[in-house]
DNA sequence: TTGTAAGCGTTATCAA
DNA sequence: TTGATAACGCTTACAA
């Protein structure tokens, strides 16, 4: 609308106050009389003023913002995390500046620097490409969410859990051999567990299983052909049995599906399906399939409690070490029943 | 790591030069002799210096922010278009603060108020919530993503084009009775014309058909039973005939088929299914179903010109006025055979 | 309760 | 080619 900006010396002039009153109205205006806000809310009406939180950073330091360094989000675990950090803003106030990694380490690196640049307070990070050893140096908070963190402050699901319930699951259901479907994962990334758990269990029940943990490819289309790869496999020697599968993330689980119905015309008998993550795919599959669940929210919730509260050390002692804190969040299982409803 | 910020003034005492110099090495290195930025260089280096855009702003005014007010992102588009956008950064290295609106119009507009309060150069608004009047009297350039644009630039798909696509390859599939599934959406919404298109055709060629646009709930549960609701109408009078099926998405697309599975065990056959978005679930799908694909990668890359463009405009003069742009990307219609492949 | 003046880290203007 | 100085919009001692 008009031409310039409204500034504090605008409204000092206005009012007859000096531009620490102005400050003051903001920040302490406890200090005012009541009249005098009165006047000075009435001068920010009649000016229209708009705030400008540029110079109370350069002054204060403060920026209420955070940096979040995604990965590509192909996967919607990914989204609804993501979606759940944003909703914080809610509670916390904190503004997010988010930018999308791409597994070029030079180049999130670079990100980071930018992010720095803008002063942010804190740092959340999804993507997998920099090691916690460089993130723990470089001086803000840092909170990373599902992946390795060693060195670094984390939240992550309780994957070892995940596997458990998974394979308690097929379990229960009584199948007579077990499988594990996954892209091949580094030990120190949280979601290796997922394995373990499934094994932990194998083991104690002394049920048959096998991995199959390898390279699918990049997209929809490859996955699929590597998971009919893993399916034809077991098919050849379990075809007469009860099959349990338990794959990583629930893309893999539909493509189980798919590829069943597809090769085999075998749909939610003769074999028992756990997915991982509780996306909304996992409803919308021809047959719903159980998965377990991530609480993204819980997820996001925790992320912004320990950086806040690293962020608010922070301001009070600015060269203060930062400890590292790890959450473990556990995982919901959603059961649902893979028999087909009669026709009615 | 250290203690107080490296700043200007630090790096001007060491080199024995004045903050201007250091200023002009990093915005007009042309004025500095080569031995001079060489000095310069490596005292940036010694003393670590890290960038702080917050004086750059204050003096420049510039933050290379842009603002970005996204929907629920529980339909994988609005996540897909996202990632498209933050993509961007690459090209043109604007950086993004992300808020999630609510469908809370007071609490979309205080978003705006923050984000104008940091001093964003543009603001991308994914949310229905605001009206384009509104957002029109912000002062700062502003461009719509497929939704609402009357008084404002926007970047649309082309909806009519795509409800013509869809129709036409229902059409050419020579089915008997024509439907359109959708919720109720107002007529100034972009999507709306995938209606009008699909209506076109069918009035074109004389097709029988029937709209089915009413509120479905919240949630996939709530969706599935309308959309069974909605199947079981149009098979209790075309269950003879072959039934061609235009969803307004892709979620609701699935769900059609997996009610006609669920219900009637009907699988790729007696009807014709097309959705809207081609995301990834139209792949998934146990019978992978035909989709009409928006160009997120266009979209956003069209929407971040009209942004930049007005941008630079106002950079040059700030009092200018913002001309209203709409642009229109094609939509790309992705056919996929929804016969069953032969066992083999 | 209010004001003065310095400061936050950069850039712009003008002069040298 | 370089520097002194003011300016950007706000906060914060310190003083009154």
């Amino acid at each position: 609308m008009s031409g310039k900006k409204v500034t504090f010396s605008d409204i000092a002039d206005y009012t007859h106050f000096s531009k620490t009153t102005i400050s003051r109205y903001f920040n302490n205006p406890e200090y005012l009389t009541p009249e005098n806000r009165k006047i000075i809310e009435d001068a920010l009406k009649a000016l229209n003023y708009q705030e400008n939180k540029i110079g109370r950073i350069l002054a204060k330091g403060e920026t209420e913002l955070i940096g979040i360094i995604m990965p590509s989000m192909y996967m919607p675990y990914y989204s609804d995390v993501f979606q759940s950090i944003l909703n914080q803003y809610t509670d916390f106030g904190y503004k997010f500046i988010v930018l999308s990694g791409d597994s070029n380490k030079r180049r999130e690196e670079n990100y980071i620097r930018e992010l720095l640049s803008y002063n942010i307070e804190g740092l959340i990070i999804l993507s997998h490409t920099l090691p916690s050893s460089e993130l723990a140096a470089l001086g803000v908070p840092v909170v990373t969410i599902e992946r390795e963190d060693r060195f670094i402050s984390s939240v992550n699901t309780d994957n070892l859990m995940g596997g458990i319930q998974a394979a308690s699951l097929l379990y229960q259901n009584q199948c007579d051999a077990y499988f594990f479907i996954d892209i091949p994962v580094c030990p120190e990334t949280p979601g290796y567990n997922r394995l373990v758990g499934f094994q932990t269990i194998c083991r104690d029940k002394k049920l048959p299983n096998e991995l199959y943990i390898q390279e699918l490819g990049k997209g929809i289309e490859n996955n699929y052909r590597g998971i009919g790869r893993i399916i034809d496999a077991i098919e050849m020697r379990h075809s007469d049995q009860k099959v349990g599968i338990f794959c990583a993330n629930d893309t893999f689980a539909v493509l189980v599906e798919k590829y069943y119905f597809q090769r085999y015309r075998i749909i939610g008998r003769h074999y028992c399906l756990v997915g991982y993550d509780n996306s909304s795919i996992a409803t919308e599959a021809i047959v719903p399939f159980s998965s377990v669940g991530q609480q993204t929210d819980v997820i996001a919730r925790e992320t912004m409690e320990i950086l806040i509260g690293q962020i608010k050390k922070r301001r009070k002692d600015p060269e203060c070490r930062l400890p590292v804190e790890h959450k473990v969040v556990t995982p919901i299982l959603k059961r649902r029943d893979t028999s087909l409803p009669e026709l009615y």
